[in-house]
DNA sequence: AACTTGGTTGGAATGGCGTTCCAAAGTCGA
DNA sequence: TCGACTTTGGAACGCCATTCCAACCAAGTT
């Protein structure tokens, strides 16, 4: 399937030869500038002037190809850490970063919640992780904190692949804009009252400061509840 | 489409006629047996004893019947209130019901992160809303904290479908096991300390604790900070 | 320089999916 | 009984991921 290390030195390669990472880059672009629909086997060998065939030889499936993708994505993210010596600043800053990522890339919010035990969320948990090591926080409730934060960041992400799949599928209104009207709409006011009543903050809130205002409330309640000292 | 109002006192239907719930509950009882690759327009319509025609002229697609099935199955489980004389107890008792439903009928956890706007997730929202009204949070925040609240849900149940998903691929059962395996394979040890030392507490932790650890760990957050008195 | 070998290529074929089409059948007011 | 309208369900369409396989190459061997 390619990455035979004895092949770098041995064998010489053509140079226009296709490889894992090559076939992962050019899905990058696709994704990022045609959406989760548009990458396709047929329009993938397209970019790369090849056939489907071929790329199947280097990458097993398409999944395999999504999860490479988002793992690249997601690693290239955490490995930019800014270390400061205030490790509650460090997690905040790691936090927004990812934040940042899925809200470029939404498909790989929806590729992070599509398959388990992925890479991407092997190298997210252990960020986190370590960062909430350096926040010193009780060991045995690390495991538990690190899971909370790692689940609200896929909530997240789902939420954002959902709403850029759907903003490509039925044009470029504001999709959130269109969801609060339905929460004013019908017979809400007082079948749903709560929705109702809140439905114009969905429209005008801060995404950004909505998802930090969360993971507030995650480290607040973490260090109240397992601070060791 | 059908649901129109008139037919139901007017023309006569067949003993037999299908309906659009008839087709909702048909479609729950493949995704709860058979998982969610099991539930196509061919075997939906086969269990109905007709064509896959008739189907769409009662729904106009596949996501509008997973969307109303998973809407059902979310209604079911949050009229289940207990309404207890302390709002705590009830918030948390809600958050367990979700949480059983999606441990049960996991597809609903792929459905609900499917799609923005919804039904079930309007339902869901405002669920949590009324509950965090009884709880008094201040009234700028219960925006932010039903949103986290709903977003870590959200991560959870998209947890469990993919589990759900790769569990009936593989067939093996104990998902959790196969990938806390993973973390502690290769290199680990060096490359990924946190992981590799926490791989054990995922393959024996229990879920139902898990996820309600990560739910209190936001009621702290939300109520230290945003409690008015 | 020809021959062999085995990884690589890419176009064609396969099987299955969601969805649409449409002729036949059913139902009702007149 | 008739004509209009809804409902049915099997066939057909277009697209997808994936597999097949004959041709293609760049070494090693002679």
């Amino acid at each position: 399937m390619d990455e035979n290390p004895k092949r770098q030195q041995g064998r010489q390669r053509r140079l226009d030869a296709l490889t894992a990472s090559k076939i992962v880059d050019a899905a990058i672009t696709i994704l990022d500038s045609e959406g989760e629909e548009a990458l396709t086997a047929r329009t993938l060998a397209q970019a790369l002037a090849t056939g489907p065939g071929a790329i199947y030889h280097h990458l097993k499936s398409k999944q395999a190809i999504l999860a490479a993708a988002a793992a690249e994505l997601v690693t290239r993210a955490i490995s930019r850490k800014p270390r400061n010596s205030d490790p509650g600043a460090d997690i905040r800053a790691l936090m927004l970063t990812l934040f940042d990522t899925i809200d470029e890339h939404p498909w790989v919010g929806a590729q992070l919640t599509d398959q388990p035990g992925q890479p991407a969320l092997l190298e997210l948990f252990e960020s986190i992780g370590e960062h909430l090591d350096a926040l010193r926080i009780a060991r045995p409730s690390r495991f538990m904190a690190a899971s909370a934060l790692v689940n609200y960041v896929l909530g997240v992400a789902s939420q954002y692949a959902a709403a850029a799949r759907h903003a490509r599928q039925v044009g470029r209104t504001d999709v959130l804009a269109d969801i609060a009207d339905d929460w004013r709409g019908g017979q809400r006011s007082s079948t749903h009252p709560f929705a109702y009543s809140t439905a114009h903050e969905l429209a005008e809130h801060d995404e950004r400061q909505q998802f930090i205002t969360g993971v507030e409330f995650l480290l607040v309640g973490i260090t109240v509840t397992a601070q060791p000292s």
